[in-house]
RNA sequence: GCCCCCAUCGUCUAGUGGACUAGGACACCACCCUUUCAAGGUGGCGACGCGGAUUCGAAUUCCGCUGGGGGCACCA
């Protein structure tokens, strides 16, 4: 036994895939899988194909697909295999591959595992209500499966149209040996005999997962824990078609604050939202891969490579996690402190363009050291530097207010700051925080107090960016027009009547 | 109703019978730094769901209970 067999528990190549159904966004759960079936694939060097389920032909829609696609390319999910790219197993849309589960469903025919059913939409709702209000079980009763050949005659006389059936074996269990979970048995008894193809000749999931899965020869089956019940039933298809069964890993589900599955209820749930709130790309890959699996006790943030790298099932925690957005805020501001300036400004530009601040990279890269270790997400920047690009602010004059100081004296401050900076040589930091830290001494007022006058005179804010570098980029000609803009303000405030 | 999964600080987790007075991270609180806000530093708060059993010894093994989640579709 090799290495990788033992940790992988299976002697085959390494395949695994990613199946989302094109119903809606990639959703940060089907996201957190898809990575999972990545990084085991690149772990041992194997291949991740990625595969349309597009058999809900009510829900599946081409902009599903596309959105689900550009959601893994964000998040730097390549695949080997699947749409775009090709493939040897080709095609990986599954209504593309209509004949392979024909040719499935006969093959099961003729061997009486399965067998057609006449039963109506109609008449099994009913029924499955009665069931559940007479207290019994809700899954199919199998009446269709001991039909004689008079009757089904009958029904096709009728032109009633039948989906196949699985015939489930009766007693005995199935065993799920699950890498994650261990070993899970299920009683044949509790296994209803499942519908493999509708009666419209389409296969059902349960059915096509498996085909495909023989087809593509995936070797290991990484995917969402509320499969782990489904999954019984694929085994006894897989044996049915006479098909290795693969191994089986069942990853538990991402759960909201409020410790329900997580849904569009609890705000963001899909990954285009995150790319959109200004996420970074690997922050989310390396948040989404900390939830359910750990390295060691200590380390959170890991390149990708060393998450590659570390990456093994036998770490997958079974137990659901609750998907944390103060933790991803934190872990995305860490990304964004990493990030070159040039590479932040560029990544800023489209958010400040979308926010409508008119605005160039060139005057986005000035502006990225004051705002880089105060963001968590890039969207956080439009906040943080809209005055630059605004000409008139509103404000609330009393803010101009000095701490501890009266309206009067705020106003005579200022006009020093006015007067100071208009001499002032150059418009530098460095010289403007000499300057003003000068006067502050001159005028007997505390630095803080100083500045945070100027503060509000030139961003029209409390909270703002550094000040002398704010200064700085604003130029010495847009700063003193507001700083004057202020003083009439405020002397509005300390005489009224002379206006 | 039946079946299945899960269970360590509020949250993500480390922990695979003794090294655990249970470690780290986020969040929170305090202090330091400081022109505001951040960032950074230091410290603090804070958990093995309950009950049995096994064992010299249990967060770790077994059973039951409780709680949470999932499944029982001609959805995936």
């Amino acid at each position: 036994m090799s290495d990788d067999t033992r940790m992988t528990g299976d002697s085959r190549p390494v395949r695994v895939r990613f199946a989302p159904s094109p119903t809606g966004y990639l959703h940060v759960g089907g996201a957190r899988t898809a990575l999972f079936n990545w990084l085991f694939a690149r772990h041992y060097g194997g291949v991740f194909v990625l595969r349309i389920e597009d058999t809900d032909r009510l829900r599946s829609t081409e902009e599903s697909t596309g959105g689900i696609l550009s959601s893994m390319r964000w998040l730097g999910l390549d695949w080997d295999e699947g749409p775009e790219v090709g493939g040897e197993y080709e095609p990986y849309f599954q209504m593309q591959r209509l004949p392979f589960y024909r040719a499935a469903v006969e093959q099961i025919l003729d061997q009486g595992k399965a067998y057609y059913c006449y039963c109506t939409q109609q008449e099994l709702v009913a029924r499955r209500k009665a069931a559940l209000t007479e207290g019994r079980a809700p899954g199919y009763d199998r009446r269709c499966r001991y039909l004689s050949r008079r009757e089904a005659a009958a029904f096709e006389a009728e032109n009633r149209k039948a989906a196949v059936r699985f015939a489930m074996p009766l007693e005995g269990e199935t065993i799920v040996d699950d890498l994650i979970r261990g070993r899970v048995r299920f009683a044949n008894e509790q296994l209803d005999d499942l519908v493999i193809m509708k009666a419209d000749g389409i296969p059902t999931y349960n059915f096509a997962v498996v085909v495909d899965d023989i087809l593509m020869k995936i070797s290991h089956v990484i995917r969402a824990d509320e499969h782990l019940a489904n999954t019984p039933r694929q085994i006894r298809i897989y044996e049915a078609l006479g098909s290795p069964v693969p191994r089986f890993a069942h990853v538990s589900m991402i759960l909201g604050e409020d410790r329900t599955k997580l849904s569009k209820r609890h705000g963001a749930a899909s990954l285009s939202d995150y790319r959109d709130s200004g996420y970074l790309p690997e922050a989310m890959f390396n948040f989404l891969a900390l939830l359910g699996w750990a390295y060691d006790d200590k380390t959170e943030i890991m390149t990708r490579n060393q998450i590659i790298e570390r990456f093994i099932l036998e770490k997958v925690s079974p137990a659901p996690a609750v998907f944390s957005k103060d933790k991803l805020d934190w872990m995305n501001g860490v990304y964004v402190r990493t990030l070159r300036p040039e590479e932040l400004g560029t990544r800023l530009l489209p958010f400040l363009e979308k926010a409508g601040l008119r605005t160039d990279k060139e005057t986005v890269l000035r502006l990225v050291p004051l705002i880089q270790e105060r963001i968590k997400r890039l969207s956080d920047a439009v906040d943080l530097v809209d005055f630059f690009f605004q000409d008139e602010m509103s404000y609330d004059p009393r803010l101009l207010i000095g701490k501890n100081m009266e309206a009067a004296d705020s106003l005579d401050a200022l006009k020093r700051v006015h007067e100071v900076l208009d001499r002032v040589p150059t418009f530098d930091e460095e010289t403007l925080e000499r300057t003003l830290r000068d006067l502050a001494k001159q005028l007997e007022l505390k630095a803080g107090q100083l500045f945070g006058i100027i503060r509000v005179a030139v961003t029209g804010k409390m909270v703002a960016p550094p000040l002398f570098g704010t200064l700085s980029i604003l130029g010495k000609e847009r700063a003193l027009s507001r700083i004057w803009k202020a003083e009439k303000a405020l002397a509005d405030l300390v005489d009224p009547e002379k206006m």
